[in-house]
DNA sequence: CGTGATTACGTTTATCGTAATTATA
DNA sequence: TATAATTACGATAAACGTAATCACG
């Protein structure tokens, strides 16, 4: 048994079960791939995958079980890494987040200005893309952190912290006649066309929930992933907007009204997904401590050793 | 990086430092170790072991970081063997147990009898030492299973179940002035030269405990590690014995009269020590629910995932 | 027939053990 | 000076890639 063979057989079940796929993403030969997994199941005498003819079409039982203990087996491999390049060099390495738009344009720049100050040779990346695709990056290790209001706190491999809550907003333009109305009512909102996000991002379930409850149908004329795109068709009067407070900026959004809406609908929690079991650097400690203050390193790692439960403040 | 590398660095560090030793302990030589390690620490940019000239003295402070987690590494690698050999064939194997000479002998005896009608196919050894020889044992992975009375919960890396509770007994010869005694007071027994098990085995720490709360001082004249030996000193007439109180039996013991200690010391918990994220074999569970019924194998799974604190019922 | 896994085979690389060397207590 | 680790070197074996073969849809 070697480590290569671990890795063989983690890499053809992330691509599906395909050895030319494992292969490929390896950079190595299908034959070697095929080679190394014979030998490791003749060396353990089980089956680990389910071949038909000289198809890969499954998983056998033991194969499942396996399976998990090769992902903690190579997660270990992977801390040992990161535990020596922390005492090799402190304050150098990589860094990558997986955010969703909302995060990273208005969240994210100030804590990635102030990180870049603080560790000036750690190279920092951003990967922009939904909650469940941020899930998975981080569930296989392909980002150190992941950040998004939704969906985060679903899967039992990762953990969850609560980030920071926010509420949502209404945006018209400043012409519009909700703009001079002192407090929105849902019925009011109902009657307008809504330019608001996706149903998988960032606090759309919410305004879904608040109409819902009260037998309210509201047209949504424009389902974005982005909050410019909101403002961007609300400044051309196709409908009023709902999108995050933190999204608005008075300064920069010359025209638009924002309006409150933080009694209409439930506020939303912001999350930092993290990878149980995965060793964090020290500046990634500091990263997450700068988006949320509350998250020392003390308490992050409390939660990471602590129990599969959702942790909650 | 590779699995042989971190078995080196694993058994140096179980070698007390020693590249000769771990080399001899794992049939191969000494140049390999010492070239495998140094490979390991270009590769992973620290030093593991402070070296003094030629000679290796200590771990570095990163070295002592990566062990732990090179212990976690292969524990994953040795539990996917056992998962695989586990699929391979359900009812062959083989099973160690480590025991105090009292639980060898007086209760273990009937759990192998019937372990082995249920899985002749499995080759099961017992091996015999004192309490932390047993927990140090356990806790390398030699042995599956550890049984003792004293000591087994003082390790964090250790599960220690309770098995069973037991009492002390009083043993002196049929014709000794106690042996007509209704119920004996721990003064009367402080008047006697006693006979008991050595400080680290069987309970020795509750019969300590018991005659110091009233601040007697018996003259133990004779501390032996097994409930034979002292049995043996009994019948001579050396003194009077305490022994566990399975280790009487009316019929081999003649000559010898029992009497209840139960009011007098507190009683002692058998414990069964597992390795914490070690995989066991299902016959495995079957030996421990044999010794204990009420350690079913949903039990000590709840409890080896659980949190770290000791369990008990 | 095209795609994907296995088998065959030669090259390259890494690993291991013996022997020699060097440093320490 | 004896013990212990490192360096040097040759033999062995493992891993890899290319090419050919085989099975399935």
């Amino acid at each position: 048994m070697n480590l290569q063979q671990l890795r063989y057989v983690q890499e053809t079940i992330r691509s599906g079960l395909s050895l030319t796929a494992a292969a490929e993403r390896l950079h190595t030969s299908q034959p070697g791939i095929s080679r190394q997994i014979r030998d490791l199941e003749a060396e353990l005498g089980v089956q680990i995958f389910v071949r038909r003819g000289k198809r890969v079409t499954a998983l056998t039982e033991p194969g499942q079980a396996l399976a998990t203990i090769v992902d903690r087996a190579l997660q270990e491999i992977d801390n040992l890494r990161t535990v020596a390049s922390e005492f090799h060099d402190q304050d150098s390495g990589a860094l990558t987040i997986a955010a969703t738009h909302t995060q990273a344009r208005y969240a994210l720049p100030g804590v990635v200005a102030a990180f870049k100050r603080r560790y000036p040779r750690v190279r920092l990346s951003l990967v922009q893309g939904s909650p469940s695709q941020i899930a998975e990056m981080t569930m296989t290790g392909a980002v150190d952190v992941g950040i998004a209001t939704e969906a985060l706190d679903h899967y039992p491999r990762l953990l969850a912290l609560p980030g920071y809550t926010w509420h949502h907003s209404i945006i018209v333009p400043d012409d519009h006649p909700l703009a001079t109305q002192a407090k929105v009512t849902l019925e009011a909102l109902a009657g307008y066309e809504l330019i608001t996000y996706d149903p998988a991002f960032a606090g759309r379930t919410h305004i879904d929930e608040a109409f819902a409850a009260r037998q309210l149908r509201p047209e949504v004329v424009l389902a974005a992933i982005d909050s410019d795109v909101i403002k961007t068709y609300v400044e051309l009067g196709l409908g009023v907007g709902i999108i995050a407070a933190m999204a608005y900026d008075r300064a920069r959004d010359r025209g638009l009204t924002m309006l409150d809406a933080s009694h209409l609908f439930r506020s939303n929690t912001t999350r930092i997904a993290l990878l149980r079991g995965r060793r964090l650097r020290q500046f990634c400690y500091d990263f997450i401590e700068l988006f949320a203050p509350h998250l020392s390193r003390p308490m992050v790692d409390k939660a990471m050793t602590g129990s599969k439960e959702t942790y909650e403040l």
